[in-house]
RNA sequence: GGCGGGUUGGCAGAGUGGUUAUGCAGCGGCCUGCAAAGCCGUGUACGCCGGUUCGAUUCCGACACCCGCCUCCA
């Protein structure tokens, strides 16, 4: 029985399978006007693995996650750039899949863009209207009246009054109460604006997500998703917009993921601490940091650093290693199987994967100890649950794919400078390492240990592990 | 100030009312010409103080410190 925490109920609860084969989710998804940074990864994999586990289960599900290709950044960004917002948003649309793509995230079933679904905003925005939650202030803005909406608060659980204590920010007179958010902005000279009862504008960022996901997945649904950091304003005015014009309860489980930190602070444009994908897989191999996100519980904060994703790197060579050394055999899960049944039992534990990481070591360590094709083969298939184990275990480990930049093609251009990985990779050619592995063999052959241990320190040096495996053969990896 | 989360061995990171998480690093051994990889063994870890209990890192309370949200943010 799947288990997952509600943030809402803030227990864990039993997931009662809602209208079994079927479960609908929806994540918020990005603002594009620039590049995806690691914080961005997390809840890309994040969801992708909580994705890949519910149809692994049977659950038939609709996963959508949205793109908001509107709003006061991206205008910002595409009149500095000189250009339009759909020009802007289109570039970093294809960055992002390419991103996504390097981390072994899959395509979600529906990725909507809120540019599309204006008239459905101003639906609902209406029948907001219709039932008084919803005013236009001197401003011309129309805006959302939070204090007309009984549940203000609960997912968050924050009170009306509390917040008010709290305010920070100067309260805007036209606002009936300075927490009352805006659904429809009038436009400014020179903006972007669709045509409305209410003028010309363009939508709040919180009624996109309302209109996109009741749109696709109906006035109710199962799972909505996102950063910690959007629990509070943005899904809480979700909640009192879905269920305000719809009524009823809007979703079933809430799933906030941690954040990404850099030193015990978030990770986040305003402290320039951030680390975009594209810059972080110049160095590591792509998969090394999906395990890294992987590896902590998706509610954990995630601190991230240069030793944190060696040390990833190491462990998920381990893994790799195994696979290398026995040749997995094409395998069936049978869930009865204790690794399989503990794998599953930590999956199913609100997506314990650090568990589940830990299901995978041990198999390794007992793929190590049997030589069975069929350990190694579990080992394999279950990694794949989580995207990991993905690779051809050479490639992986003699980094033919590590530099996943190479995969990036606008990544070149975008970026300058070589990073390390990519500098080592032309420093010895394949070719080169099978000669010096030839030459140490036969300096072996010959009992010349001087020039055979001279040769591997050579290789040592330029990144190149040698290993001699029983047989007389010698394999390499990068270190 | 309000609300929420956290404090686990050198580092990272799960978990549990009494029994090995797991990975990296370290130490000892096996293997190896020597290494590497692998295997075997190895660490009185659970912020502080009280309480409940036969027994608490694990439940309850207080305290300290850290982080997040309350403004756009994954």
């Amino acid at each position: 029985m799947l288990k997952i925490y509600n943030t809402l109920a803030r227990r864990k609860q039993d997931f009662v399978p809602i209208e079994p084969g079927s479960v609908r989710m929806y994540v918020c998804g990005m603002t594009v006007y620039d590049y995806c940074h690691i914080g961005h990864a997390r809840v890309m994999v994040v969801f992708d693995m909580v994705q890949r586990w519910l149809r692994a289960s049977g659950f038939d599900l609709t996963y959508v996650r949205n793109i908001t290709d509107v709003d006061d950044k991206i205008i910002r960004r595409a009149i500095e750039n000189g250009e339009t917002i759909g020009e802007l948003t289109q570039r970093f649309i294809g960055y992002m899949d390419e991103d996504a793509a390097a981390l072994g995230v899959q395509k979600p079933d529906r990725e909507p863009r809120a540019t599309q679904y204006i008239g459905r905003m101003l639906d609902m925005i209406r029948a907001l209207q219709g039932k008084g939650l919803a005013y236009q202030a001197a401003s011309g803005d129309i805006n959302y009246s939070v204090r007309k909406f009984p549940g203000y608060g609960k997912l968050s659980g924050k009170s009306l009054d509390e917040l008010r204590a709290g305010e920070r920010v100067e309260a805007d007179l036209s606002k009936h109460d300075p927490l009352d958010f805006v659904l429809w902005k009038r436009a400014k000279q020179g903006e972007p604006a669709w045509p409305s009862p209410w003028g010309d504008g363009r939508p709040g960022w919180h009624i996109e997500c309302s209109a996109m996901s009741c749109s696709l997945l109906g006035v109710h649904f199962d799972i909505h998703g996102g950063g910690q950091d959007l629990q509070f304003p943005h899904h809480e005015n979700e909640i009192a917009q879905s269920e305000g014009a719809h009524g009823g309860v809007f979703v079933n489980y809430w799933m906030h993921n941690g954040f990404v930190r850099v030193d015990d602070e978030k990770m986040s444009k305003s402290l320039g601490n951030f680390f975009t994908i594209r810059e972080v897989l110049k160095q590591y191999d792509a998969e090394v940091v999906r395990f890294f996100i992987l590896r902590a519980h998706y509610r954990s904060p995630l601190n991230y650093s240069d030793q944190h994703l060696d040390d990833a790197k190491a462990a998920l060579t381990r893994l790799y290693t195994a696979l290398r050394n026995v040749p997995p055999q094409a395998t069936v899960i049978d869930w009865t199987d204790a690794s399989a049944n503990r794998f599953k039992a930590a999956m199913d534990d609100d997506f314990n994967t650090p568990e589940a990481v830990a299901v995978l070591f041990e198999l390794a360590a007992e793929t190590n100890r049997n030589k069975s094709a069929q350990t190694s083969g579990l080992l394999k298939t279950l990694s794949g649950f989580l995207g990991l184990l993905e690779q051809d275990p050479t490639e992986f480990l003699q980094g033919r794919t590590s530099s996943t930049a190479a995969r990036i093609g606008s990544l070149e251009a975008n970026l300058t400078g070589g990073g390390a990985l990519s500098a080592s990779l032309t420093t010895v050619s394949d070719a080169q390492i099978d000669q010096k592995i030839t030459a140490r063999l036969a300096a072996k052959k010959a009992r010349n240990y001087a020039e055979a241990d001279r040769i591997r320190k050579e290789l040592l040096g330029a990144g190149i592990a040698l290993e001699d495996a029983p047989g007389g053969k010698t394999t390499w990896r990068r270190a």
